[in-house]
DNA sequence: TTGTAGGCGTTATCAC
DNA sequence: GTGATAACGCCTACAA
């Protein structure tokens, strides 16, 4: 079918292991001969066997990125920061959707170890011990992105955003706006979860991640740091989805004692709530200051433009790949100078927060 | 490293292809020996080794997609789609980033050949005759998604949505609520493209891509059967981006007769008009009624909510595969019934475009 | 500077 | 039923 190293031998009238040194560029073969075979070679269409040299190489130049879903457009920008880097140091991308289902999450990391993939990234994934176990059993690196893990894995690293200073930016920020009843929307729900899944929490009676804990816990450190305790009846659920804020719009509307902010789970949550508030004829910021979290492309054309808090998402993918590269060079042990990396997201304002009150 | 049939075998003190047979579940191993060795594969934690397999079975079980930027929800969708089908199909999806640039996509095309992929999806590349022949020479066969090219390959096919039918419903649809002058905004400008590119036209001197054009020739024929001559001072240049709404609308509004209404050629585009309009005071859909094209996740929250030609998108990417399927199953030839094809969008009618004009 | 031989982990084709 | 043996396409000692 394609023409392989011994064909091109054969038309040379060399042995293959004469062209497959050429083609390495090795310096034992002469100028002459080596020039002749490159001649050959791109003639004839050649096309190196990549499985076959990492057969013998016992290397793929292959890493495994799975995730929840590609079209959440968080995780679409971190895939392509992984892909560019890894494209730029000769590596290829096999990736794996999971719709953050378990079953399909284990099937997927299965193939990619039959794949022999050299390294794995997983993207927003709740990893719970009885998991991470299996991931190590891999004997490749692992670099969790934005999944709480337990650490201490000898092979597995972890690359996370800062949730809870995230949630502190947010609302201190209203504080300093002089709000003081602030509400925080959830996101979404988690299913009864394990109790091994020890990485998410319970607000509400009902489970949520962990990101989910940490901003909230942010929120609730930058109100006590103002002396304002939190309201727990200014807790109310979302589903980080644009409806989940409308609906708590209206729950905190219902209220004897309605909060004057909001901060929100995510833009999503945010926009709704938005969305929501114009159609209660409710001014934005007058009646309800809001913040949202991502930055979403749209948040800038949210009406009014959403205040956000910004996650470094394009330098996650890159650093996650970097971490990668780092733990495959270093021959698979994290033994090196690599640790776990959390990065701090900015506040944006714009104008769903207003002006300093006065 | 890891364990292999020959680790098996000699656990089992039998040979590698009693092992190789029983874990293929073959009738010709008895049952005895075969419980024993997958008691043993499974004790010793045996993962097959996709690439020894691949090299033997001529085939690798994998495809390769290669995407402009995966950041592009559009993009993002159809690639969901394209790996939950090839992973119920038992395939395995190599993702490639070009950016656009027909470097980059050469090169990803090259390593992919090098990985031996079944198949190749590409989707929303230009696709010039130079290329196309390129792509011939993989040898397998090579589907193309919203991707302009030249038919008739023998390896490559093609699925793209209708795109002068979705603009032939926007427009008329505005006609439908009585407006004669409707303008349209492009999307981004090509660079000077090369002759050999085909697909690409010229319309205000500057190349746009074939979806533009498309769109274009829909808008006008959507006019000309109304019996409106399209004045071509309503049609003026975007960016693709919401950017270049922004300024599409200033220019607009400078003319002398301003349009009463505008479609755009894509929903960022519609967006960034609208948000423009709003800070010029005008009132949407009273002064100006928008469309846009691609139903993108935030459209109904735009204000006010977007009217739009929603893409079959999670039907394009299943299609794409399974099309991908049926011609790797057919010994790689086009031979078969498989022919090209075309989907067509829908309209959705949202608040942008107003109530009918009376 | 070049050729020979062996092996990477499979499957497949023979014999036994 | 099972075991040698030969591929698949490549790299790499070791020999010449």
């Amino acid at each position: 079918m394609s023409v392989s190293i011994k064909d091109i031998a054969r038309a040379a009238c060399v042995s293959h292991s004469t062209v497959s040194r050429a083609l390495a560029d090795s310096p034992l073969v002469s100028a002459a001969t080596k020039a002749r075979i490159e001649h050959l070679a791109h003639q004839m269409g050649y096309s190196p066997d990549a499985q076959a040299r990492s057969l013998v190489m016992g290397r793929t130049m292959t890493v495994g990125v799975v995730v929840t879903s590609i079209t959440d457009p968080f995780i679409a920008e971190v895939v392509q920061g992984i892909e560019r880097t890894a494209h730029d140091h000769g590596y290829s991308v096999i990736l794996a959707g999971s719709g953050a289902d378990r079953e399909r999450e284990l099937a997927a990391v299965e193939m990619l170890r039959s794949k022999r993939v050299d390294g794995l990234i997983v993207t927003s994934s709740r990893v719970g011990s009885l998991y991470q176990h299996h991931l190590e059993r891999l004997g490749v690196p692992v670099v969790l992105v934005n999944s709480h893990s337990q650490r201490g894995g000898r092979y597995t690293f972890s690359i996370s955003v800062d949730n809870r200073h995230g949630g502190w930016l947010a609302t201190r920020h209203l504080i300093e706006l002089g709000h003081r009843r602030i509400a925080y929307v959830t996101g979404p729900a988690g299913r009864a979860a394990a109790p091994s899944l020890g990485s998410a929490g319970t607000v509400l009676g009902t489970y949520v991640s962990s990101d989910d804990q940490d901003r909230l816990a942010g929120h609730r450190q930058a109100l006590e740091e103002a002396g304002v305790s939190l309201d727990p009846a200014l807790v109310v659920p979302g589903t980080g989805a644009a409806r989940g804020g409308g609906r708590a719009l209206a729950q905190l509307w219902a209220l004897d004692s309605p909060p004057t902010a909001a901060f929100c789970y995510n833009d999503m949550t945010a926009i709704g709530l938005l969305h929501a508030a114009r159609r209660l004829g409710l001014s934005i910021p007058g009646d309800l200051a809001v913040v949202g979290f991502d930055d979403v492309p749209f948040a800038s054309y949210a009406l009014p433009p959403l205040t956000t808090v910004a996650q470094p998402v394009p330098e996650m993918g890159q650093r996650a790949m970097e971490m990668a590269l780092a733990l495959m060079q270093n021959g698979n042990s994290g033994e090196g100078a690599i640790s776990d990396v959390v990065l701090r997201g900015r506040l944006i304002v714009r104008q769903s927060s207003g002006a300093r009150k006065s």
